[in-house]
Order: C-alpha cells, then structure tokens, then sequence
DNA sequence: CATGAATGAGAGTTCATTCAT
DNA sequence: GATGAATGAACTCTCATTCAT
C-alpha cells in the first residue's frame, strides 16, 4: 500500500515535472517551438519517456493548459475569499486575471498562441467555455444584488472583453502595465455606475 | 525600357497573385495550414516560384499582413469619408474594426495565430504599432474636441481594448455576433458620456 | 531442495501463462499487433518479466509456435486413436488440421505472418520440418498398405498442400468453410482411388 | 504538349524505379524490413522523395504488389494465346503461376508476408479477390465445355487450393521444386479425369 | 523474483527550400 | 522567368529492452 503510494507519487512527480518542462519550453520557445524533444531535454529525460506519462504532445500540452488554469482559477477564489466588500471582489477578480508576475508580453503571446491553435478542438473549448462562466458568473455576483439583470450583463461583458482585448495587446507589446490594465478596466466600471450604486458595492 | 516596365508590372501582378493566393489558403486552413506548397498550387503556379518573388514563406506571411492591414484601413478612412457627425465617425470606426463578413471564429482564430506568432518580429511588431496608432489617432479624433485629454486617452484604450477583446473571445468561440459587438461598444461609450457631451458628437 | 522445485514449479507456471498470453494476443492484435507490453498487460504482468523467462520477444514468439504445434499434433494423435478404420485416420488427420473455432481468416491470417516471418530462421524451420514430417507419416500410414509407394508420396503430397492451400487462401477470406474444405480433400482423394481400394480403406 | 508528355515520363519512370527499389528492398529484406529509408536509399534518392511520388509507404507497397500482378496476369495470357489445346492451356495457367526463376523460397516468403499483412485492407482484398477470379475463369474455362458444372468446380478448387499450398510450403522449405510442383496438379488433374476426357481436352 | 520507470534507436511523414532545365 | 523534381532536416510516436529497487 505504501509502496503503490509511493510509485503513484513518484509517477505524479515525473509527470508534474514534464508539464512543468513543457511549460519552461513553451514560454521559451512558444508554441510551435516546444516539440516533444525538446520538453523531454528540458526535463533531462529521453524522447521516449513522453509516450510513457502522456498519449501524446497534444495530451502534454493539455495537460498544462489545464494545470495553468486550475492555478488561475484557484488563485481567483483565494483572493475572493479574502475579499470584504463587494467592490473588493471585482478588484480580486481583476487582480487575480491579471497576475504579477505573468501579465508580459511573451506569456500573453504564447498563451495567445494556444488559444488558436486549440479553439477547434472541442477538449478546450470545453475548458475554455467553463473558464470564461466562471469569470462571468464571479462578475455578476459582484452586480446581481445591486442591479438589473441587464445591466449586469452589460457590464459583465464589457470588463471580459477588456480583460482578453489587454492580454491580447499585451502580446502586441501595446498594452499598459498591470496596474493601469486594472486601474482602466476599475475607471470604466466606475463610470458605468451612478454613485449611489458605488456607495452600496463598497459597503 | 517599355519591355522592363511590362515586366514589373506583370511580375507585380503575379506577386499580388501570390498574396491573394496566400490569404485565400489562411482563410481556409489557419496559418499551421498554410504551406508553402498550397499557395503556390492556390495561386496556379509551381513551387519554386515563391523563392523568386520572396525571400521565403516568412516574407509571404509577411506580405500579406500588411495588404491586410492596408485594406482594413482604407475601409475605415472611406467609412469616415462618409461619416457626417462625430458619433458617426465613431460608428464607421467600429464597424470597419468588425467587418461584417469577416468577423467569424475561424477568421479570428486565423488573424490570433498571426498575432502571436510575429510579436517578437521588430517587423510585424512595427506594423502593429502603427495599426494601433492610427486606430488611437482615429478615436481621438472622435473625442478630442469636446473631452479634456484623460477621458479622451480612457475611453480610447477602453475602445480599443475592447475590439481585441471581442475578437480574442470570437476565436474562443465566445463573442456575441457583430451587432452585438458593436452595439456593446456604443453602449459602453454611451454610458460613459455625459447627455450634453453626446449631444455636441451627435451634431 | 523442496523449495527450489516448488521455485521451478511456479516459474514454470509463470512462463506458461505469459506463452498464453502472448497466444491471445497474437490471436486477437495478430502478428505485428504482439507488442511485449501487450503481452505482459494480458498476462497480469509488468514488462520487465520477459526478460526474466525468456531472452527477448523473438523467444516468446518461439514458444508460442512451438507449443501450438504441439497441442495440434496431440489433438489429431488423439484423433487417430479414436480412428477405427483407415479411412477414419484420414478424416481424423484432416479435422485435425482444420480446427473447427479456429478455421478463421484473421487466424489463417496471423499463422501465415508467423511462416513468412520465420522461414529464414534455422529455429522454426526445424520445427516446421518435423510438423510436415509428422503430417507425412501420419498421411502415409493411411495408405502405405495399400498402394505403391509412389501413389502414397503423391496422394500425401497433394492432401498436405491442399491443406495448406486452404489455410493460405482462408486468410484471404477466398477459402471455404471447414466442412466444404475437408469435403473438396476427401473429395479428391476418393476420385484418385480406385473402387476396391476405397473398400479396402473403409474396413 | 510535348514537355507535358516527357516530364509525366520522367515523373512515371521515378515512380517506377522507386517501386522497383521498393521490390529489391522488399525481396531482399522481407517486409517487415522494407523501410522507407532502405527504399529510398536503394533508389539512390532522398527520404523525402517518397512522399513527391507516392501518398505514403503503403502507397508503395501497393503499387509494388498490383504491379507484380498485372506482370503475372499478363504472362499468363501471354502464355494462354500460344496454348493450342485445351490441355496446353491448363499447362500455361501452371507454368504461368510458377514461374521459373521467382518460385523460390524468399520470394514465396516475402510474398505471403503481403498477404498476410494486406488481407484486412479492402485494397488489396479487391486485388486479390480479381486474381482468384481470373485465376479461377481461366481454368474453368479449360475444363467448362466437355465438364458438368459441379466436377468443373471441383477441379477449380482443387488445382488453386494446391497452387497456393505449394507457394505457402515453398516458403517453409517444403515444397518440391517448379517442374515437381507442377507435375503434381497435372497428375492430380490427370487422375480426376477419364480416358476419354482426357483426350477430349487434348485435342 | 518482480516491478515499472526509463532508455534510445528507428520508424513514417511533412515541408521550406534549392536548382538544373 | 518559370518549372517541378529533389533535398534533407525536423518532427512525433512506437517499442523491445534494461536495470535500480
């Protein structure tokens, strides 16, 4: 039993570190430039371990896809968790979409890449489509209270499509830095909002 | 001398065959889909031709983002040619960001590609920013007369930021149809003005 | 002593299986489909056994065949001691080599990958030799009573490669049925038979 | 129209000479051995070339084995329209379908190879499925006019079902030599028939 | 004895590019 | 100027085998 744990453990490691090797060449080298050689020197391994932990590339790369969203979205709930007033989970939401030390230019390029390249294959559509009912419904348990249901969605959608528009100019080397991404996306908001419905969002 | 000039001309025609030829195929099949051997064969011609009129496959992609380019933004300036008031000018803007037959996923997913792929080339990273100097200079134009320089520089980020929202989330298959799109920019905008100030852009 | 017998005994079990398991799977993925992880999945195994009982895949293939033929050719002596008369012995030889459940053209099919990629091997042609041999011998004792040596070559020569024939062409689903290939041999045999010696056959 | 006509040449005799290195290959290495490396290296070409010529190695193989057939098929015909008799045909459909210098145990190896790895592929069970019926009218059509049906059937039957079994024993070492193997069926033939038929066929 | 993680050679295929004609 | 045959490097994936534990 401690022996199938271990090996379970030690399997989720190598497996973890290959994503995570994938992960270094994708930021690296991009998309088209992470072949399945290269994460495996990356990881100091053979070519042929790949086959061994994954179907395949695509399955490796899936895999981190999905490994960078969970970080994501549970990164989100922390900051959400954290957050006192209702003004204050809109600006976790949008702290937390905007990371640190990720919000770069290469990574929204390569992140840009993926987004392409996997749009048609309905395994990450299906990621992607649960990502973004996340963002939208995290947004409107910000508003729902407060407003109409229109408004809502108005607003919902505005501050989603700002959100990808900065990442996609961010790749572009066009976008601001993080704060004013945040800032601007706040400053809309706010000027959507008559300043008694601030008032109560704050409280 | 003559002979020399029909010459160019007929070696222009055929080079402007091949970018047509080449953005015929990235419509249909992505830019993975792209190869070399498809545009030649689109373009009704043989393989080695393309190393006579580029210096390779890049130079072709490369090409062809620019005549793209070109043409999107003599879309815009004859729509604004056409425009009578401000706020028509800020119509003509959005529309000619979402043209009507182009604006479909696999289109965005195509130009996505594009984008992510060419950032880190200082070439194409010019053309970006030039595209987005102009759509800026554009928008500002809209504003400028009537809006003191902040709200001006905000709601011109927020516009533009939004459009590569609306497309970034077309690729994902997340984006409302066109109308749509537009109609969530002029709302946003709306909302954003004064009735006095949208007054003086409507006149 | 005691526990290097039972040792023996359990390894030998353990060999047994994995020739069994490579047996099923040669029978359902054929020849090429016989990787030596599917062998081991099949036998409960891990991948790393074979090495331990056998010198590599070549050898499991080896065992395989060898111990194929070597359950065919006690079916048909068992069959044979069943036979009454010498004509009994001929339908027991015939119904021998066409096994009822596996007459079959993806088992025709994998046996025929087996011959062809075995021939040049100095191995498996010993084993071959002494299958036809046997087949021979046990032919020849049909007739050898009865009729002169060079009608018993002949008759035997033409049962054992219209034997083979069926096979060949059941894996190219162009053979007919078990029973209609153990007739078309009869069949023949009979009509190269005079009406005395049939009689004397059949008593 | 010229140059048209010349380079389709060039491009059929490359094609050609890659199947002919393929059957070199093929020959000399079994099936399992015929890489498209080894192909292409025969031919004296680059690896890449085999995709210029052909939609993939199975694309190759095929080519190879429908090309060795139609070379059998026509050389029994050619056989078939020197024969006088009917008796000399059955002989030209023997000979035709071992001939001399290729009845030889690699050959027959390699050759059960394909057909052992091809018999699932609807391709080549239509290839097949056509030779087995030519093969089966041309013998008809020996024994058709002086033969109630089911007897013509049966001699069919008999002389395919030994043609094959002497090309599958040949790959075992075990079958007789080409004059052998074809005085067997003739004698077989022979013992079917009476007096009387006989000379029938003969004259 | 048994495991299963790891290896690494080799397979088929794609494709931008070159170059003799 | 144009052709298209030819190249060769690079890619992903498979799999028999090895070996520390």
């Amino acid at each position: 039993m401690n022996i199938a744990i271990k090996r379970t453990r030690i399997e989720d490691l190598r497996r973890t570190e290959l994503i995570a090797a994938a992960h270094r060449v994708f930021m690296v080298h991009g998309l088209s430039g992470m072949t399945t050689a290269r994460i495996c020197a990356e990881a100091g391994m053979s070519p042929g371990i790949l086959s061994y932990y994954f179907k395949g590339k695509e399955d490796v790369l899936f895999a981190m896809v999905r490994l960078n969203n969970r970080i994501l979205v549970e990164d989100v709930v922390a900051r959400l968790n954290h957050a006192q007033t209702r003004w204050d989970r809109l600006l976790a939401i949008l702290e937390g979409n905007f990371p640190v030390t990720v919000y770069e230019p290469n990574v929204a390029n390569a992140w840009l890449s993926v987004v392409a390249a996997s749009a048609k294959n309905p395994r990450y559509a299906r990621l992607q489509a649960l990502f973004y009912r996340r963002l939208r419904s995290n947004l409107a348990s910000v508003f729902a209270d407060h407003l109409p249901p229109d408004r809502v969605a108005m607003i919902t959608r505005l501050v989603s499509s700002m959100i990808d528009g900065l990442w996609l100019q961010k790749a572009a080397r066009e976008a601001p830095d993080r704060d004013a991404a945040v800032g601007l996306i706040v400053q809309s908001v706010t000027a959507l909002l008559s300043e008694e419905e601030r008032r109560l969002l704050q409280a």
